[in-house]
DNA sequence: CGAGTGATTGACTTAGATCAATGACCGTGG
DNA sequence: CCACGGTCATTGATCTAAGTCAATCACTCG
């Protein structure tokens, strides 16, 4: 099971006060397990530790629309701490484990220390702008300027080079193409200079 | 133009206390014009009120890769009202009018009023929501299972028709695919007895 | 040592982007 | 009141980039 640690940046160390973190419960999950269903009432939010969750829908036709798909160190349901009732369901998609931090615990540190609840906005502000972007992103046709653009993105600071802390096979799941895709546009772009690769890293030229 | 009203739900009213409100300032911007710069201080954050904003960042190569473009009634600079400076550049990429609400007013509503900071919070994790399910709905090769998602998500409540208010046009931009594809797939879709078209309301069967 | 995952490259096919043309509907200004 | 420019809807023809299927090899791990 990988890890999808671009979501490394914003483990819940940062933003998440002691008080809250040590009221997390943690909960494991064999695959399909519901970690909620909708119209059930909301216990807080939840971090994925290890696995994958899936949020879905049903439509009345048993269609089912995936709205979001979790992985470890992703966050959970947020939208759901200031509603009475979820709106979908939470399905392990692969034997999981969460943390859940509930509403109460998480409401009283807000109220008790402003910085925890400035800290926890911003924390989806950011989230937000991450969001944005990978959707931007996926407004790129080619396969080669998504790639470009990606790497662009990806190169923090203003190094020229990106360090590829996961599978190139994942990368590509997150930017929209099949693998096979990326590994053919990496070698073209190297093939006509515009990248070099040295192992894990990749330096835009 | 456009006006983009995928984002009526979230028109400020509802979560922009009226002082907040009384201190927006309008700012009319033409083609090209810059509402603010990478590296400069932060000044609150944007409500895109006409018109068409792009955030772009510069690659020291001169290329420009797209963050977000807001179209009306979008927010713009979230995350940078927890920031002293901005990241990104904005520019108009038409002539538009913004209003600002600056970062002070701001954070002395949030302070004095909880249920104020809630709210904008609650703002934002709803914003989550619905930005992680159109980059799932990316995920969705398939022209015609992408369209059949987005109309199964965008019929609320549950009724089995969707009342689109925007232009066919505007949707195929928003689920990223041709205009020409969204129409010719919706035909197909009405020749197989899959949906019924009546106007701007599409019935799902 | 197999099983599982990732990296890579080849061959093939096809769905969807692109380019084009047409017609319906505005709203507006002369 | 009508002509014109702009946006939207629609359908046809064409083409190609990227998805899919397949095979191989390297690695790691229990």
């Amino acid at each position: 099971m990988q890890d999808g640690n671009r979501s490394d940046h914003r483990h819940r160390e940062d933003w998440l006060p002691q008080s809250v973190r040590d009221a997390g419960v943690q909960r494991v999950l064999d695959t399909g397990d519901f970690l909620f269903r909708a119209d059930t009432r909301t216990a807080g939010l939840f971090e994925v530790v290890e696995g994958r969750i899936k949020l879905v829908r049903i439509a009345p036709s048993g269609r089912e629309t995936i709205l979001y798909a979790a992985s470890a160190g992703d966050i959970l349901a947020e939208a759901s701490i200031f509603s009475p009732t979820y709106h979908c369901d939470a399905v392990a998609a692969t034997h999981s484990v969460v943390r859940l931090y509930p509403k109460e615990p998480l409401f009283a540190a807000f109220r008790e220390n402003p910085m925890a609840a400035q800290a926890f906005t911003g924390m989806l502000a950011r989230e937000i702008m991450r969001l944005r972007t990978r959707l931007e992103l996926r407004n790129i046709r080619s396969a080669r300027d998504r790639l470009h653009a990606y790497l662009l993105l990806r190169r923090e600071d203003d190094s020229s080079s990106v360090i590829l802390r996961e599978p190139l096979i994942q990368v590509a799941a997150e930017i929209g193409l099949a693998h096979e895709t990326v590994y053919r546009t990496l070698a073209a772009m190297e093939a006509d200079g515009e990248i070099v690769r040295r192992g894990t890293r990749i330096i835009l030229t």
